[in-house]
DNA sequence: TTTCAGTTAAGAAGGTTGTCTATTACAGTC
DNA sequence: GACTGTAATAGACAACCTTCTTAACTGAAA
């Protein structure tokens, strides 16, 4: 339905003209007014209206000066950042990774925290606090002007009741009111998202799901996990229950490839690597161990060959439900196998269902789950900024003495 | 992501402004100045100067005088819909199901032409063409002001090559180029949509999914169909193939129901249900008899017990993989059973799964089909109205002589 | 001397407030 | 029951505010 837009009185105008700006600013980095105005389309006395505005407002600040050609040199501005930033966290079982980050999506350092190194019981809150004063101080940046930070977990957040679902492992987590818990506790924004998730987003930004109208992302590691990609916008379901595809019983053709799994979830687990490789005497403690020797060993491509056909089975009903553009077989195994696995079970699917959806490997391999969450926060941030905007004085309005 | 807004002028108020009243003048029918005023937010000298403007452009005209209480009487304004109208077409292996559908929405008589009354060769276009006269003939429109059709299907279209996909029955049809053949052959603009979905848009706009966040629609008749909603937007899929959820492989679980089950296809079709029937002997020709004799039968609660499960198994891979909010068992079966199927189904899906979604009967039993695709001509006509507002002359602007 | 950053001035487009007139309904009043 | 004054409303008009634009101007750097 045609939404009823908004009347517009010229105050409207103003605020829409300096949205834009900021977000041009924040996306093209610093810049001269002149440079403002051709890009906004707007004209040059506009363009240095809405900078000095913005200025006003300290949301934006001169930056340098730009000395290209001849006439005198242009000043430049750009997004003050330091006012506001996030923390963006991977809470894993064998430790917790974080990261700054700001409105301009600038790199800062990334700090890794061994699960044991923290002491005693544990605290989400705690090792959350540790978290963000570690990347601060990694970044050197003032934890006070933290204002909002991502958790990327394994499990997901009710998005109604504000529960914990679908979680196994989270020691010292509460188990209800989440995000509130968290936020009163820590005193800033709290956004809880599941980490295939924000591996989805992560691929879809900057990944092998940017142009896909939709996609479906496959996490295979210790479990598995689906995460749904519609034009831009991860899927959490109602209850944020969605991607569980474990829980779907086993296909009947799946007993020609694992006569005991009863679930989906049965047909690609660290046991199934474990059997698999075993048959090639291939064995190790972990699975990334694992993972790592069965990829260096030349009987490889024989147990992706048996693989192939499990994934193919448990991305099945994904395909027949929602009917993705691509897949992206992500999580440890995903990254471990690579092309070698992805274009198995493309060809696999072609063969033996009614879709030949394009099966990819994963191109962001490195803390995968800090790169989403970091997406995450350059928009919260921006979107603080940007409603900021709308509040700023007019032209008349004099500041207070 | 804050996608940067588009910068803004003065003229962007206009055409912000005018088309906010267009909206307003049809979502609420015929209005007088002060009423426009009042529900836009903006003055009445403006109101006045939108209504000037869209009179001028033979967009609305006056419809009458308000006389409710003291001062003169005011002029009513409304929306000319005589200019470009749609028709709705719905195309069933039984016959052809008709109506007009024009920008206000009001209502309009339902042509239905029985397959057998179109002699000879069946071909789509001359079935459109004759469907379209037969709607326009009994509103007393023109045909020549019909500028869009939505037409539903018993398949899909793949909206990348605009193939036919999923479809076994529709005589006449070209397999390739679909949209575009018809298109030119009937010179207006073609929708094509598959008939659940339409349903699931009916559902949404005005029947048990008007305030879901996100809904799945079960269509059971002779096949089975999913329609998935997601915040108001049906989902088609990358390539049309969405909700073709028959094809997934039946779980195991599914043996003690029906030990010859090879796809989730083989749970829910015309021949479960005449076996079940069977059982209870009830017999009939075709599955709308049979259902109703189920209905008027005693047994039928015995018959829903059994039912109810595999309608559950049905679903379930579709709760795995998106999660929604609501369950609408709809199609033939759907209607036919009502709540007590549904409650059926709801309680078996709480038990056995980790789902506890609500299934809900079906609101819309009437030609829900039609019902879809005449939301979806309104959006159209609507859309093209709203568009033509772009385009209006300003204040200096004289028309030439 | 050319080029470009940044400013200033005039004015166009759109919206707002406030006022004024004409018109109608309602409430008294004869 | 007819008449008249009053209140409320529709619609128009005038004056003014805000925002953007065009065009000219100033001054610095190559």
């Amino acid at each position: 339905m045609p939404r009823t837009s908004r009347p517009g009185t010229p105050a409207l105008l103003r605020v829409l003209n300096d949205r834009t700006a900021l977000g041009l600013l924040l996306e093209n980095g610093p810049m001269t007014r002149n440079e403002l105005a051709r890009l906004s389309g707007l004209s040059k006395p506009t363009a240095a209206e809405m900078i000095r505005r913005l200025e006003e407002a300290e949301l934006i600040e001169v930056s340098g000066e730009s000395s290209s050609g001849r006439g005198p040199a242009a000043v430049l501005y750009s997004v003050l950042t330091d006012r506001a930033i996030g923390v963006a966290i991977d809470v894993q079982p064998l430790g917790i990774t974080s990261t700054v980050v700001d409105a301009t999506g600038a790199a800062h350092p990334v700090v890794f925290e061994a699960a044991e190194e923290a002491p005693g019981e544990r605290d989400a809150a705690t090792d959350l606090a540790r978290a963000i004063d570690a990347a601060c101080a990694a970044a050197s940046r003032d934890p006070e002007t933290v204002t909002v930070v991502c958790v990327g977990i394994q499990g997901s957040v009710e998005p109604r009741t504000d529960d914990l679902v679908f979680t196994d492992e989270l020691p010292g987590w509460p188990r209800h009111e989440v995000t509130e818990t968290l936020a009163k506790a820590l005193g800033v924004e709290v956004l809880v998202e599941n980490d295939a998730n924000l591996v989805a987003i992560a691929e879809r930004r900057e990944g092998a799901g940017v142009d896909a109208s939709t996609f479906a992302l496959l996490w295979m590691g210790n479990g598995l996990g689906l995460a749904l990609d519609f034009g831009g916008t991860v899927h959490h379901g109602a209850a944020g229950g969605a991607g569980e595809i474990g829980y779907i019983g086993a296909p009947i053709d799946a007993v020609d490839y694992d006569p005991e799994a009863r679930l989906i979830d049965d047909l690609v687990t660290t046991r199934t690597i474990e059997r698999l490789a075993g048959r090639h005497g291939i064995e190790a403690e972990t699975l990334a161990d694992l993972l790592e020797a069965i990829s260096a060993d030349p009987a490889r491509l024989a147990i992706l060959d048996e693989l192939a056909p499990r994934v193919g089975l448990v991305v099945m009903p994904a395909l027949a439900v929602v009917d993705p553009e691509r897949i992206i077989l992500h999580g440890p195994i995903g990254i471990a196998f690579g092309a070698e696995l992805a274009g198995r079970v493309e060809a696999w699917l072609a063969e033996h269902s009614r879709w030949s959806t394009p099966v990819l490997n994963p191109t962001i391999t490195q803390t995968p789950v800090l790169h989403g969450a970091r997406h995450v926060l350059i928009d919260a941030v921006r979107q603080a900024l940007v409603e900021a905007v709308a509040h700023l004085p007019s032209v008349g309005d004099d500041p207070p003495e």
